[in-house]
DNA sequence: ACTGTACCCTGTAGGC
DNA sequence: TGCCTACAGGGTACAG
């Protein structure tokens, strides 16, 4: 699930439950998950408050009164769910809906907030982790020194893009999903971007520069098209593949206008498009295009 | 410096 | 029903 869309969603889930709360216990079921929690992580939260919460790239950041930054990624399969004890109704966030009943194997950590809120991290794959972080030690750290651009920050611009492809031999696809260049795209957002750009997935990253080094159109083009997917992606609350389905319509639905991604043999999503969809493999990854308007 | 591959881990879907 | 393989939205370590 959590490409920036899906990230972002979780952020303004999780914000009211924990900006202003405390800590007031935490259970940690596992000795890592990734990776280790580190050193007393447990008693570096308890009774500290959430002064902060916002996303940088993949990542959810928690600001804490200690001068800790409370860092969490939820991988390929990591999910937050809120339980309010008084409200029978709130135990949805983003895609996923609580069951209480089920699933609960891969509840690795739980958070007990000062709010009565209950935040519960569920992870089967175990590709999510948490840390803890002195907030003026961050932007240093390795998981954030190299990380690109926010795509829908005004930093990314063709101009940019432009400069960072210009000496690429790697494709289009690879070069937006190498998070040094722009930080949050995933595979089903580099996939629709794309798509909506008219750009092959296949060709390469060079072409979004001239001879001069200066952007082309193409990469004028991109940089729109990754806004306005991102954005209309955000709108509708991210994607939800394989996973429960909220009937309040609190879910992400945005995996319903999915142009190309998942939809290999199908015809291309275009209006007025009748090419049909195809599948390929980069670095590993399934990659879905247009054979006819992706050039 | 760059690029592609193998790998981390579990669950699920599909073929036989 | 079971067994097997391939695949899944993440990133990293390593070889070439």
């Amino acid at each position: 699930m959590p490409e920036l869309p899906e990230v972002e969603t979780v952020c303004q889930g999780l914000a009211p439950q924990m900006i202003g709360a405390t800590f007031r216990t935490v259970e940690q079921r596992r000795a890592n998950l990734r990776f280790p929690f580190g050193r007393d992580f447990k008693a570096r939260l308890v009774g500290a408050e959430v002064a902060t919460l916002r996303r940088r790239a993949k990542y959810l950041l928690a600001g804490l009164s200690t001068g800790e930054c409370l860092v969490m990624h939820l991988g390929m399969s990591g999910r937050f769910l809120v339980h309010q004890p008084r409200s029978k109704s709130a135990d949805t966030l983003g895609d996923y809906i609580y069951d209480s009943g089920a699933n609960t194997k891969h509840d690795h950590v739980v958070f007990h907030m000062s709010s009565g809120a209950t935040i519960t991290y569920n992870d089967p794959r175990r590709f999510g982790f948490m840390l803890l972080v002195p907030e003026n030690m961050l932007d240093d750290h390795a998981l954030f020194r190299h990380l690109g651009v926010e795509p829908l920050g005004n930093e990314l611009s063709a101009i940019y893009l432009s400069a960072k492809a210009s000496a690429r031999r790697s494709s289009l696809k690879s070069f937006l999903m190498d998070q040094r260049i722009v930080a949050g795209l995933g595979n089903i957002y580099v996939c629709e971007a794309l798509h909506h750009a008219g750009l092959s997935p296949n060709r390469a990253a060079a072409c979004l520069s001239d001879r001069l080094g200066n952007p082309t159109a193409r990469a004028e083009r991109l940089v729109i098209a990754i806004r306005e997917v991102l954005q209309k992606a955000v709108a509708l609350g991210g994607s939800t593949l394989r996973n429960y389905r909220d009937p309040s319509g609190a879910s992400g639905s945005f995996q319903e206008t999915f142009a190309v991604y998942g939809r290999a043999g199908e015809v291309c999503g275009r209006k007025g498009c009748d090419g049909l969809v195809k599948r390929s493999v980069h670095q590993g990854r399934s990659t879905f295009h247009c054979g006819r308007c992706q050039r």
